[in-house]
DNA sequence: TTTTTCGTACGAAATTTTTCCTACCTTTGG
DNA sequence: CCAAAGGTAGGAAAAATTTCGTACGAAAAA
């Protein structure tokens, strides 16, 4: 299924701080993107749960969300779609505009010279 | 400004054939993506010119749009917010799970890697 | 026990995005 | 000239997404 762009919000902060309450992924949304109503983290988690999105746990009274598939499943494919339909699935396109156009520093082209030699092997 | 994904597929029929008119664009959607009425095609474009993401030359009677920033200005945009949203910022992060769980060709890596030495230079 | 606090559920409203109907004008072919 | 084909404009409707008010139950505090 497709997140939605609010949706996403929400999976980002289940995924930096684990399996959550409505309560709290609704502070962090306000601490860390924007002003929101707690009645409307709410409801979007529940229809995020309907959707298979999140997972929901109601043996305790707070309801405890999680996502429903793990981080980097979601990731890769979003990233794969964004490299589908910007880059018609190149790869390779996408990292040179990366870097062609941002300052990117020592370190990162290191660690993805690394990374790319280790893929030979 | 930000295009929505309609807006998107519009900018991608722009950015592959150059300025178009709207019958031209809407006909690439229909062979290309999905069915969709010439009105509805034609509303968009006007929005999209309204809102600046086009332009419009209206000189003749069927109008020409053209994209209002160079696509690789509007692409280089996409994807940084990409990167940010969705790694915190950290290419690196985005090119190793691009690399990690899809399985690219060796011409890409080479392509890659050439493109990497360069940027030493 | 009573009140306050904190939780969920639900429906409706607001907003944004997308679609398309209709009117009307211009060009082209007969 | 007249009809047909093809263009734009604009508004309204539909669909998708987002927001939030309110009701109501459970737990905690007084």
């Amino acid at each position: 299924m497709e997140p939605t762009k609010s949706e996403l919000e929400i999976l980002q902060v289940l995924w930096e701080y684990g399996p959550s309450t409505v309560r709290f992924v609704n502070d962090k949304l306000n601490e860390e993107k924007r002003a929101v109503q707690y009645s409307s983290t709410l409801k979007l988690m529940q229809i995020m749960a309907e959707k298979g999105i999140v997972i929901r746990d109601e043996s305790s009274m707070k309801h405890v969300y999680s996502p429903a598939e793990p981080e980097n499943k979601t990731k890769s494919a979003l990233l794969e779609r964004f490299v589908d339909s910007m880059y018609r699935g190149s790869a390779s396109s996408l990292v040179m505009q990366l870097f062609g156009n941002k300052n990117t520093s020592a370190e990162e082209l290191n660690e993805i010279k690394d990374f790319l030699k280790k893929l030979d092997q």
